[in-house]
DNA sequence: TTGTTATATTGTTATTCAACGATATGAAAG
DNA sequence: CTTTCATATCGTTGAATAACAATATAACAA
């Protein structure tokens, strides 16, 4: 039962339902996600932990990138609940937009984009002139 | 989406999940399922609610009673997971003890034994000689 | 080694929610 | 009508959790 409530509990968050259905069209790294859910990146990271813990996703890391998939050969739960939720939310009017956005998210562009911003302004703090006396 | 997660997070509490078991045998009122499950009559019946507004069971009053049982009808969701439900946590180590008492639950008992029971201390204050001066 | 960078973890806050006791509701009986 | 009783709702408390910022980790480059 407790297998069963992981798995349920880690679908039963709007966040986590988008990136399984995110995940159903192609591998995704944290950033791609990040970029299409809009939320923080610890965000992300803390619901991939959550969907992998239920067996729904696995990780292949690649380099610095860590590629998120499907899973569910673990658990017969992740397995039969993936296989409906693949006929589901096809058309749904919160996903959609997501998804339309999908073929155009791309990590490369995502990390060079964050790299000038960065160089710009580092860690996030608005570039401002030196405070003078 | 709204839907789904509706029934994702109905199913994705211990309690509700026995709920749902529970009433893949037979039609139960809110004080079989009290005692089936040893939570407090309240919590049962916002549990009961939060069930039948994802569309997984349905109430029939009868009397003082109202029974429920499992539903379906208005969600494919709901459907396609109780159907899935039905083969799994048949040997569940967690959910077996309470199948097992479930034929002894019998709610003309539960009642009776309730107004013996108010009629020795009401409103659950134990019996207690009035105070002399 | 020392950076650099994508991701993971930590700390904290705000919200959600399960649990209970107390009380209200509604239906049947007297 | 009033009483009784099964269930529903209210009010509160404590635990779980989702969100973000800040920091740590891990892998590659120089």
């Amino acid at each position: 039962m407790k297998d069963l409530l992981k798995v349920t509990k880690a679908l039963a968050d709007p966040g986590r339902l988008k990136i399984v259905k995110l995940l159903q069209h192609r591998e995704l790294c944290v950033c791609e996600l990040q970029t299409a859910l809009g939320l923080a990146q610890p965000t992300v990271s803390r619901h991939l932990v959550v969907l992998e813990e239920a067996g729904l996703i696995r990780r292949r890391k690649d380099g610095l990138w860590v590629n998120y998939s499907l899973a569910g050969d673990d658990s017969p739960y992740a397995a039969a609940l993936l296989d409906l939720l693949r006929g589901w939310l096809n058309d749904d009017p919160e996903l959609s937009p997501l998804l339309a956005e999908l073929p155009g998210i791309d990590r490369r562009t995502i990390c060079e984009a964050r790299k000038q911003k960065s160089k710009s302004s580092p860690r996030g703090i608005e570039h401002r002139p030196p405070d003078t006396i």
